[in-house]
DNA sequence: GCTTAGCACTCAGAGAGAATGAGTGCTAAC
DNA sequence: GTTAGCACTCATTCTCTCTGAGTGCTAAGC
């Protein structure tokens, strides 16, 4: 059977009502839209044949239709009209990012609730870093107090420190030589590198404050692996119980705990080689706790290398229109902050913070 | 009337088998208890009394008798029995904890997933940082690539750093003064003293370096500030869902969101004078959301002057002896975790991190 | 005087039909 | 090709009755 104009027209008002209100959607129903010119009888036929066609689905024989997965993925693919964000929309973002995102790990729990608020649904905020970074050098610093702060410069221009409380008072000219020592032989390679060997030689050739190294050590491979974890978060929970789809408690403490159980953290390696807003619809989902479940998400940049992703989870029937409207949005005011260069002439700029 | 030990024993009795049950508790159901050697009609009895004192209340006339309010909380203050943790339970404690709690802000998440998991609800951290911190001493650290590192130590052995890219080329002589200038005009004070005038005084004073003048005190404010911000996480929301008085979604819903909009973010304040583990039943939650909800919280000491907290939500009608036992017992793990010195001849010592 | 057996009474909740009405598929006329 | 009309389906809602857990009270027992 053909996929005539006449049944896109027909699919996506279905989609669009069933959108609105949750209900399955009758012949009748249709007809009272405007530009719908045919009588119900004509849209009951046309609608059989879209259920038919694996488009539409009936919950029982005498309801309305719900679109299928199948329809739902047509109508994401081809016929949602572009939703246009109103210049109030588009304000309110750009508000709400502006609002100062000092750092950078505490970014993923404010954007994550902005964008829940912008989308009334539950949301999540990930960044994440690719393994493999490296020290590009070691400064230490006296500090007073029997202690020293060992800052490290990582390859991806991340800078760490931490304070070490001292055995004894060490002085600037054993620092130095560490400081040397360190810097020769332990920059530029990764965490699996550092073997039992690397630290004996580095001890050895450390003198008086040989006691540091293995501190110095534990917090470097510690901090390297670090910058390949991903930060998450998730905001907005309870939203989910506002709809009727959730009304179902089961239902809802099951998609729930999905999200204190981290399914979601793989959602970043659907991205990996995306662009633009993906949408997974229902079935399409890996984890089946989501098999009724859409997500929409978006990948934003961050710079450095560092990848932010922000998704949406809602039911099959999501606006999908508005919120992948939003979230493009959202992704590209972000990465247009985060591209802002931080120059030392624009005092307002805030920027992102690296520690 | 007077409370007799009988009829304090008849309360416990209800509160225990409520707490397991759920259900509004009859009088046969007390007299099935092992040690409860009277007949129904004399429990009966006893429980009117109890009605009329106002420690238990009827939902309708034809139920069991739940607890009040008053009745809950005179069970937690006296007749609650101790409950001790089992030998498998401190152990699977200690381990969560033992692990590795690298970042001290990544730490309140982790350790609201572990309470939450420990106690089967819902479970809150908070960390805070009294205000009035300064900056103990500024070091600009050359680190190619045309950018420098600002390193801020303050007064409460904090140290937070941030990585400034140079407008134009500047050379070491030039950082030095600025150094000097800044440890010499902008230590040992707090945020509200950082004035215009302040600012334009260090700003002459900088020489060629000024123009970086504004980003390092901008930066400087912001992170004094922070200092006495509060750090806090959630976890275990869904599981409110699977408590037979959250099956009403709506209730469940008005709790939850009360998550999402740091309804808790008052609790560290509830907590500053208190010591142990303070109990707050329903009513007397300030909140209206949490009206008919416990929350069970307590202190712990991370040192350095930051306070932690560590809370539990959950119906009013929730295993309290337990759930007390289990919060004090990872309070104090907690406590015994950080106050451990960290020394650079105990290698195998993670200690707390700064940054 | 405390305790208990017995009994009448209350009332939420479960279950069974019956009524409602939204929506369908099909047929025949336009 | 489109539409009016009609018989049919079936989830939902409601009403009503029944059931049983639990109570309060009274009178007898220890």
């Amino acid at each position: 059977m053909e996929l005539t104009e006449r049944k896109k027209k027909v699919l996506r008002s279905v989609v669009d009502l069933y959108i609105r209100t949750a209900e399955p959607v009758g012949s009748k129903a249709i007809t009272a839209l405007p530009d719908m010119k045919y009588s119900s009888a004509t849209i009951r036929n046309e609608m059989a044949d879209l259920t038919a066609m694996g488009y539409l689905e009936q919950p029982h024989t005498s309801a309305g239709r719900i679109p299928s997965a199948a329809g739902y993925r047509l109508y994401v693919d081809e016929l949602m009209a572009d939703y246009r964000l109103s210049i109030d929309e588009t304000k309110s973002i750009n508000l709400a990012i502006e609002e100062k995102m000092q750092r950078v790990d505490k970014m993923v729990e404010k954007v994550a609730r902005l964008v829940s608020q912008a989308t009334d649904l539950p949301a999540i905020s990930v960044t994440s870093r690719p393994t493999g970074a490296a020290v590009k050098h070691f400064e230490l610093i006296l500090a007073g107090h029997g202690s020293i702060i060992l800052v490290l410069m990582l390859t991806n221009d991340e800078v760490v420190n931490k304070l070490i409380k001292l055995p004894v008072a060490a002085g600037e000219t054993e620092l130095k030589l560490l400081s040397a020592v360190l810097n020769a032989t332990m920059t530029e390679i990764t965490a699996d590198e550092f073997t039992a060997e690397l630290l004996e030689k580095v001890m050895r050739s450390a003198g008086e404050a040989a006691a540091l190294v293995p501190v110095i050590v534990d917090f470097t491979t510690d901090t390297l692996r670090r910058q390949g974890s991903t930060n998450m978060a998730v905001a907005g929970q309870s939203r989910i119980l506002g709809l009727p789809e959730y009304r179902d408690v089961d239902k809802a403490q099951r998609l729930m705990a999905s999200f204190d159980e981290d399914a979601f953290s793989n959602l970043p390696a659907v991205m990996q080689h995306e662009n633009g807003t993906k949408v997974l619809v229902g079935p399409e989902n890996v984890a089946s706790e989501l098999k009724d479940t859409s997500v929409v998400m978006t990948k934003f940049d961050i710079g450095d290398g560092l990848q932010g992703m922000i998704g949406v989870v809602g039911p099959t029937r999501m606006d999908y229109a508005k919120v992948t409207a939003r979230l493009s949005y959202f992704a590209e005011s972000l990465s247009k902050m985060f591209a802002k260069p931080e120059q030392a002439q624009l005092p307002e700029a805030t920027g992102d913070e690296k520690e």
